[in-house]
DNA sequence: AGCACGCCGACT
DNA sequence: GTCGGCGTGCTC
């Protein structure tokens, strides 16, 4: 009889040992039974008769993991210190690969510094694509994987969020026809099937896809894009925290795969950490004017001229508002309470659409209220303006304006966003009115005005990067500007001295910021927070106490604060944190750990703070 | 005493 | 993650 360790795929448990009367390999996938249920299982290794009894393995699946996923799995594993069998989970499991060869003819056009800056890629086994919005990266990508592909290897284009930006992955389709496969979390299972089928085959070569993707079973991958580098959206945001491009960075190194992170706005730890090339200028000959509106949110005579004067000249125009809903607050006058959700320590936001009161944490909805819960009084005050009032607003301004909505509560569906971007761009829309989605790579022909606003918050983050956040995020709507030879863009805020400083300049910021860094935050030094989440609020404080108490002792760690998050509830659990600092990485591994025997959550790297 | 519910630890 | 054992507390 034969012995070994099974991982129980998906399952946050430590691998168990089963019997089996033949020889299995490494890496292989089979079915064992869990407390009587079927479940998969991966073969870890071998192992010794165990003194205790052991259950046969039922079935082998014709399946296996390829050892990029096992590598990357056990880095998983061990970085963000979760068990083996829940860093497997993430992964699509491999059947067979039929290498195929095909070339493909087309290649876009490179000017000599795209030319130059293809071959600095080349040079350098991962490198940094540091090149303006419309400098051309794009073509830079595809000249490189049309290279990769033609060499019979499969490429992994990422995007933060591929069902946002169609226009990306046309482009690709147009140079790689069927040979393109888009991957993202949402995908339904029949297109689900279809890839992998594909992707199997050898027909499908070049994924291009969330941050999801990297767990799809890639036997000969020869190179890694990750567009929009700087963007948070490579970070998992439940257990395990993962981040999408640092975990492409290790494969990279490791399995000797060529690497290109791109970003107009770059992360100053990709800054730090790799040779870049600064792609400068725009492709289309463009001018740009900065106007800087220092007032409250709102629109205000500065800005209804601008639109006004845009709409007569039949371009088109884009607001930017990070805030959703009609207003995020209905504050009593008398006794200054705003309304709350009920399991949630956050605002409810006002939607008049539905006539409903709101939580975008929860989900939580009730009726609008007449008078207020605290004090009975009706002197109940909307405040902060949303995009839904903000589109009203401007109709009441501008009647014959067909104007429309870009946010999570619009755009609901992939057919609603290509709708709304075809309608875009054939001009029956006059002006946008859009939340971050707004933002992402889409190309706009004929805009001329861009207009930001409410980013004064956005600033006031307790967040070490809320500055390099914003000012990217600023420059990424900006850029939506312009590509029509002339662009006007307004930033408005109490703050707007901060973007009137570095817009445009984020060669200039990325060196500020690195001495206001340093010794502090990454790149210079590492972060890990733990959260600690009960229904029971005095639960999650001992339970902090104790994580407390383990660290203390700790050497070469820093304990930068530790308390209630700064959102304390989330449906109806106590949110508790501490955070952590450290040089090195492992201090923080062994705290991690720690908060794990407490059933806390590490979060390596963390780039969310609330 | 009998049963529902919720907590917590074990799962090979 | 999820199942089941066990303690608590409510009801008959």
């Amino acid at each position: 009889m034969n012995y070994y360790e099974i991982a129980i795929i998906g399952a946050n448990l430590a691998p168990l040992t089963y019997e089996s009367q033949c020889v299995l390999n490494e890496f292989e996938i089979v079915t064992i039974k869990l407390r009587n249920k079927t479940q998969n299982g991966c073969i870890i290794k071998a192992v010794p008769k165990p003194d205790f009894k052991t259950l046969p393995v039922i079935e082998r699946l014709n399946l296996t993991f390829t050892q990029l996923q096992i590598t990357l799995a056990k880095f998983i594993s061990y970085y963000y210190t979760c068990e083996i069998g829940v860093s497997l989970g993430l992964f699509e499991p491999f059947s067979h690969y039929r290498k195929s060869k095909c070339s493909f003819i087309k290649a876009p056009n490179l000017s000599p510094l795209q030319l130059e800056a293809a071959k600095f890629i080349k040079k350098n086994p991962i490198s940094l694509l540091f090149g303006d919005t419309g400098s051309g990266k794009s073509e830079i990508y595809i000249s490189l994987i049309r290279e990769y592909l033609n060499l019979g290897k499969q490429a992994l284009f990422l995007m933060p969020e591929i069902s946002l930006t169609p226009q990306m992955q046309e482009r690709l389709e147009a140079y790689f026809g069927d040979s393109v496969g888009v991957w993202h979390s949402k995908i339904t299972p029949k297109k689900k099937q279809n890839l992998l089928s594909e992707f199997s085959q050898g027909k499908i070569r070049l994924i291009a896809g969330a941050r999801s993707a990297l767990f799809l079973p890639f036997s000969d991958l020869g190179l890694i894009v990750v567009d929009e580098e700087h963007d948070e959206s490579y970070k998992s945001n439940s257990d395990p925290y993962y981040n999408a491009k640092d975990l492409a960075i290790y494969i990279a190194n490791k399995m000797g795969i060529k690497c290109i992170l791109g970003s107009a706005t770059p992360s100053l730890n990709s800054y730090a950490k790799f040779p870049n090339f600064r792609l400068k200028g725009r492709f289309y000959a463009s001018q740009k004017e900065y106007i800087y509106d220092h007032s409250p949110t709102g629109l205000n005579e500065l800005i209804l001229g601008e639109i006004s004067q845009a709409l007569q000249a039949k371009k088109q125009v884009i607001i930017f508002l990070p805030t959703r809903a009609n207003f995020k607050f209905l504050i009593c006058q008398k006794c200054g309470q705003s309304m709350q959700c009920p399991y949630c320590s956050i605002a409810l936001s006002l939607h008049k659409k539905n006539r409903a009161m709101r939580c975008h944490y929860c989900g939580f909805a009730c009726m609008i209220p007449s008078v207020c819960a605290q004090c009975n009084s009706d002197m109940l005050e909307s405040r902060k303006i949303g995009t839904s009032e903000l589109v009203a607003q401007i109709k009441e301004y501008f009647p014959f304006a067909s104007i429309a909505k870009f946010d999570r509560d619009e755009i609901t569906t992939q057919k609603k966003l290509t709708t709304l971007l075809k309608n875009f761009n054939e001009y029956k829309i006059d002006i946008i009115v859009g939340t971050q989605m707004l933002s992402k790579g889409h190309d706009y022909h004929n805009v001329s005005l861009a207009i930001i606003m409410g980013l004064d918050e956005h600033l006031d983050y307790s967040d070490y990067q809320a500055r390099s956040k914003s000012l990217a995020l600023a420059m990424q709507v900006a850029g939506r500007a312009g590509r029509a030879n002339y662009g006007r863009v307004i930033i408005q805020g109490l703050k707007c001295e901060f973007f009137a400083e570095y817009m445009d300049e984020f060669d200039r910021f990325i060196a500020d910021e690195m001495a206001v860094r340093e010794g502090l935050y990454p790149p210079f030094m590492r972060l890990l927070r733990i959260k600690i989440e009960d229904k029971d609020e005095s639960k999650a404080v001992s339970k902090m106490q104790q994580i407390l108490g383990k660290l203390k002792s700790m050497a070469e760690l820093e304990i930068v604060g530790y308390g209630k998050c700064i959102i304390e509830l989330i449906a109806s659990k106590h949110r508790y944190q501490i955070l952590l600092r450290s040089a090195t990485h492992t201090p923080l591994l062994k705290a991690s750990k720690i908060a794990r025997d407490y059933g806390a959550l590490p979060d390596i790297d963390p780039v969310n703070f609330s």
